[in-house]
DNA sequence: CAGGAAAAGTGCGTGTACGCAAATTTGCGC
DNA sequence: GCGCAAATTTGCGTACACGCACTTTTCCTG
């Protein structure tokens, strides 16, 4: 069913991902203000209408170059543990360690990020996207009844992520300017990023309880 | 503190609500492609960009005139409800009394909105618009220390809405163009709205229950 | 009621988003 | 290998979104 990865699509993954770096690079070289659509393009090699073939705004390729495939890292990070242990445990943990699991280059972009609204958006929004893969695995552990279920709960789950994600980022846009910035580790404004995700899914565990209550 | 409504804001609602009407008169009478926002605006006595203060698309002003103040209204049916009943119960019947109040006109403009994909998506982006009422409500009840379950709670009940929405009208959009139609009553998909809000929102009940037990 | 600050409206310029149709590339069967 | 059907890329044209600086309106205070 699932067609063996032609050449064809292979390209296709090749180009966006040209695109990815091609954007992330030019806005970390000059500023994400000084990019524009047709840069992205030339240094990826394709025309600038192709790019809105690939991606429906100019912040969406940056913010891709970090959050690229994190939905299917989370569907898979779920599906791989046990079927024994609660759902909202499971979202929860795989969530926490796929959110977490951010390199020291994505710590030195999600600064830039943070100082444009029309980025800090575009991340947020990227949230959505875990909801197709998410909303699998829960129907899969609910059963085909729950099928309507499991579309609703994914898409909690997506809400609070994202409002975890917007707790976390908002105070570091307050402080910074664009340029320079430094310190160690993360930004680390109102408790960790774990923390935040752990409050923010909290409220929904009942839920998932409750679903698989009903189908155990 | 609330600022008795000054001039100031009383014309600037009259601006946006002849922005709404033009914008919704215009989309039926021509047809919604064949609406630009300089023909909204300039229906409405305001420039061009002054659109763009009001409305951030041009889809916003259509949609908005059917949506308007759907926020408000939900947040006061909830606060109307006595504060016996469970929460999760007076937001739902709340949610399902507000939308379903489609007057005879809307109906017909539910067929129009459907029938393009951008009224579409901006039609049920709106939902996102009940969110802060909605935390508002929730928060009260709940106490201050959990504002951030009320935020998380109310972004779900969004998105449930959203996804009872996308249900009940996806059906619609398959079968007719854009031209005539007719029929009694509503269209009716896939059930009717109040079963589809209801199935949405009946997952999260335990979520709801479980806040409350914790401040009762 | 005069003055002036704050807010809303406007014009302009730039970059963006996307429908459409033509040109190019890819993959498959022969 | 050949050629064709499908998918992808591209150019073009149009309309939109919005930052910025400037004008006009509102309304508050003395």
């Amino acid at each position: 069913m699932t067609t063996p990865p032609g050449l064809r699509e292979q390209k296709k993954q090749a180009t966006r991902e040209a695109l990815r770096e091609a954007a992330l690079r030019l806005a970390v070289e000059r500023g994400p203000d000084q990019v524009r659509v047709e840069d992205i393009a030339e240094a990826a090699g394709v025309s600038p209408r192709t790019y809105n073939n690939y991606f429906a705004s100019r912040e969406q390729a940056i913010v891709a170059a970090v959050t690229a495939d994190r939905e299917a890292r989370i569907a898979a990070a779920i599906a791989a543990r046990p079927a024994g242990v609660r759902l909202a445990e499971a979202i929860t943990e795989a969530v926490i360690q796929q959110y977490t699991n951010t390199s020291e280059r994505d710590s030195e972009v999600l600064l830039l990020i943070t100082s444009r609204t029309a980025l800090r958006d575009a991340f947020l929004d990227t949230t959505a996207e875990i909801e197709p893969p998410l909303t699998a695995v829960i129907a899969q552990r609910l059963g085909d009844t729950g099928a309507q279920t499991a579309r609703v709960l994914a898409a909690s789950v997506a809400a609070a992520v994202r409002i975890a994600l917007e707790g976390w980022l908002r105070p570091a846009g307050t402080a910074g300017a664009t340029g320079s910035f430094g310190a160690a580790g993360l930004v680390v404004p109102s408790g960790s990023l774990s923390d935040q995700l752990r409050a923010a899914l909290a409220p929904l565990a009942p839920a998932f309880d409750a679903a698989e209550r009903r189908t155990p």
